[in-house]
DNA sequence: TGAACGGGTTACAAAAAAGTAACCTTCTTG
DNA sequence: CAAGAAGGTTACTTTTTTGTAACCCGTTCA
């Protein structure tokens, strides 16, 4: 039962941080692939308005998740990838994804013939 | 590196069935408590609306996080608490919380101040 | 010269989540 | 007989999050 002893503030805080429509498919990619450009992001994730993609990634980037580098010349070339404490924060993503799959196999089912459909992608 | 291959989709869902401004502190209080009554929840949250909390349950109930148990007789008597699949998700919340608390000890400390402070209570 | 590209910003609209306040029901107690 | 308590619902407003579309800048390529 111990490990049921958790407190709520870290738990809103990391929840708070993950919170955005496309933040786990952005972490998933970027977990993926250890740098990607906004382009390429965006392309993978046909849906998502400019905007918002570029609004996860402020966000992202100021709660330290990820890190965004700009390299001078052209054409603009600006990449992201996942830092350290975005890293360490791998194990438990893990063990919500495995969750939902043990325990919530019908949403799974459900959310990857509505939305991953439409993404035209087959990243379960 | 293999912990950190999580595919997205059951990581939405999960982050789905968690999202909600008073989620985690209505977990906290489930998981430590075995079974609470509706006002009582509702008490040891002051500023949540009464219908906040109630849609809050309710989603957590349908999504079969937690078990709702109504007693006849009067008065009307609701309880609220952790089905088994809700206790499944302790350690992945736990894993949450300490994440935050090693890599986001600022904003937790902002957190406990800004909102724990209102709820009068001392629940780190 | 002018169209296209990468990585944005801006102004605005639509949709979803949270909050407010009043009301309801069924009993019990003063 | 009036008030109160538990657990809700209803109608409505406010706030937050997402989405749409147009525009900008500086280069390269046709």
């Amino acid at each position: 039962m111990n490990y049921n002893q958790f407190k709520h503030c870290g738990l809103n805080v990391t929840l708070t941080m993950l919170s955005g429509k496309w933040k786990p498919i952005i972490l998933y990619h970027l977990f993926h692939n250890a740098e990607m450009r906004f382009t390429e992001l965006w392309r993978i994730i046909p849906k998502v308005a400019k905007k918002v993609l570029l609004d996860h990634l402020k966000q992202m980037e100021a709660d330290g998740l990820i890190i965004r580098e700009e390299k001078q010349g052209f054409p603009p070339e600006v990449s992201y990838r996942v830092s350290e404490k975005g890293k360490a924060l791998g194990p438990a993503l893990s063990a919500l994804e495995t969750w939902a799959n043990e325990y919530a196999a019908d949403e799974v089912a459900e959310f990857k013939k509505t939305t991953v459909g439409k993404l035209r992608q087959h990243l379960s």
